[in-house]
DNA sequence: TTATCAATGTGAATCAATAAACAGAAACCC
DNA sequence: GGGTTTCTGTTTATTGATTCACATTGATAA
């Protein structure tokens, strides 16, 4: 399936649609329609619409979107066909959390090795997902042929990282830590950073209660 | 310190700008020019100049901007006078993670209050932060004016936590569960979808890996 | 069978964010 | 002291994302 330069914003709602999707799978309901589907995630019924013609899929008037084809067209789109392995380098908290979130969520795209520094946790299996020594990460993702790398370490460390992982060819980075990395263009980089984002809801907080009264 | 309409991009930009000026103030230089700023965050120094300008700060022509001042005027404007108080709820890995990554990073914004359901959990101390019963989120909400709230549980338990919250007076809420929520429109809510963010990356990774032969 | 209704699909308009272009001024050099 | 350089500040243009407005159409009902 290819689309041409589908919009970020689009990309991720498309991977918010098939969660919804899923979740309301069971519930026996074979159709959805744009206006339930917008109600789920707080958006417009318009936006949704778009999306959907974006990746070319088209509803039946009066019935809505056939949830099954949707979920599946969904995936045709976001997934690699062949399926995408993915690294967490950084077993702290975070990285642990990150693995849990994610445990059995998608089977195209696997958290298959961990990496930390610590002795005690080498060698271990977290929620199925083994760790190895940080000094490891660039055999083991060429070994695996994993794409995609998370990083979860002190931020200190993330610059290294980084390019250890781009050198052993991985395509994508998550980067967690607040560092801004840099990455060659053929490498698509996501900056997730915590701590901008709470001063960034203190901020509109502060402002919402100065607005409303 | 008052300004109108600060795009939500720029905010968050500030707050890099702060994190990356700090983190240069000890080396002795007194100024910095836009284009280091826009370097160290891989922007462009016309979008450092013109977030400069929106919060009506003016640099030297040819020695940049004052370091401190710059700090303290960003601090004048996203920190709110009299601090504010965060409270996290639910203290696994991610709630964890959250407490150590922000430990001591902001005295404008504290997280004094951790709540759980576990109670191996209630009752003691981590990282510097109480953690009390889950039910008792209202009540210590209330006492402390905490205004803002954390959401780090499983995703089942945010809609009906961000309800108590809200009641309780939190005006901005920071949501890590990828359920979407629905809040009155006096309280300011992010959310922060991990799992989007993973498919995300997975996605442009591979559109990259197709593009760049 | 015709009118009405409730949905989709989409061009055009609006709004938001980024980048380009350039005027103006302090410092520097000769 | 005049010319050049290098930076800021701001206006204008561009790009990206969202919303509006409405044409279209299948289903339903009178």
């Amino acid at each position: 399936m290819f689309i041409k330069n589908l919009p970020h914003k689009t990309v991720e709602r498309l991977s918010q649609y098939r969660r919804a999707l899923l979740m309301i799978l069971s519930k026996e309901k074979t159709h959805v329609f744009s206006h339930e589907i917008a109600q789920m995630l707080h958006i417009t019924p318009v936006q949704v619409r778009r999306d959907l013609m974006l990746i070319g899929y088209s509803g039946n008037l009066r019935k809505g979107y056939d949830i099954k084809e949707l979920i599946d067209l969904i995936g045709r789109i976001i997934d690699s066909e062949k399926g995408q392995r993915v690294a967490v380098v950084g077993l702290g908290n975070l990285g642990k959390a990150i693995i849990s979130y994610f445990k059995g969520k998608r089977s195209k795209l696997a958290i298959i090795a961990a990496f930390d520094i610590n002795p005690e946790k080498i060698n271990r299996v977290y929620d199925g997902v083994a760790c190895y020594h940080i000094n490891q990460v660039s055999e083991i993702i060429k070994q695996n042929n994993i794409s995609i790398g998370i990083i979860s370490v002190p931020s200190e460390q993330a610059p290294e990282i980084a390019e250890t992982m781009v050198l052993a060819g991985v395509k994508g980075i998550l980067n967690f830590t607040p560092k801004p990395l840099n990455v060659p263009p053929y490498v698509y980089l996501e900056e997730y950073d915590m701590i901008t984002s709470l001063e960034k809801v203190a901020f509109f907080a502060k402002k919402n209660d100065e607005r409303f009264k």
